[in-house]
DNA sequence: CGCAAACTGAGAATAGTTCCTATTAGTGTT
DNA sequence: AACACTAATAGGAACTATTCTCAGTTTGCG
């Protein structure tokens, strides 16, 4: 489905998939950038996030929804969650039964000391789901 | 604390901070600017970022830590959440007890078709702690 | 092999954010 | 209310992350 177009396996692809699945961090562009350049050194940077965004599209990777977008600011202080509009990028608030035990369902913190967290919910919203245009989750998709 | 600075409420922290309370969406910095705008049209964009980061610091306003930092990728595709450290930003998986039955715990959707939910922990990693920069929340503060 | 579609590198363009400098405006003091 | 001192500001340049453009190259189907 997506739209039809055949992809194609090709060495800087392949070279993409094993950086990110050799890497236990998560990897930012950049260093995708770096360490696909440290094995094809005439890589571009632009072939890198192309890439990035087309196999994400494809399901063979994923990107972070707790990071990348344009920063946001909220006026309320208190404890609360989020929730994201996939197709138009709203963000709203949103109520949650109780969530205060969370940290707690933590099997291992893998070293690090642990401060809080942020839950955020993704989903379609009103306006969105009114025009016909959910299940087609745009984001920056201009096919 | 924070810095010993003495913070001035001037005109344009003030609508910055009445145009964040009055709206019921998180605004990014450049929505913030067009509200400040409508008010005192002579407010700068620098400003806008100048303030909403002060204003943040003093724990008036939130920056929210789902959006905002640099991209980041995974080549895992199982469901797993993350975490965060909050002095140099690195990003790591964390194991969860049962999560399972989270996206039930929303009270009210608020019309969002709920898709899923992205936990993401922030804290401080083990090297962050070693360096006795913990409680220093670093980020981009350069003081 | 031959060809069209997919892919690429290089760099220009754009978007979001921070930085710099001369000027302005709060604040505490008379 | 004028003063002086310093923090805050506008405006725009600079910087960083990301996307786009395009001419040339690869890929893999037939």
């Amino acid at each position: 489905m997506s739209n039809g177009q055949t992809i194609r396996m090709t060495e800087s692809r392949k070279a993409i998939l094993t950086a990110l699945s050799g890497s236990k961090a998560h990897p930012t562009a950049d260093e995708v950038y770096s360490l696909v350049r440290a094995e094809l050194p005439k890589v571009s940077l632009g072939t890198v996030y192309r890439n990035l965004d087309l196999l994400a599209k494809q399901g063979l990777i994923r990107t972070l929804a707790t990071a990348g977008e344009q920063r946001r600011y909220d006026g309320m202080l208190d404890d609360h969650h989020h929730i994201r509009c996939e197709v138009c990028g709203r963000m709203d608030d949103i109520e949650l039964g109780n969530s205060e035990r969370l940290e707690e369902l933590i099997v291992d913190g893998g070293g690090y000391e642990v401060h809080g967290y942020t839950l955020c919910f993704v989903g379609v919203c009103r306006e969105c789901a009114g025009n016909g245009k959910n299940h087609e989750k745009k984001r920056r998709e201009n096919e």
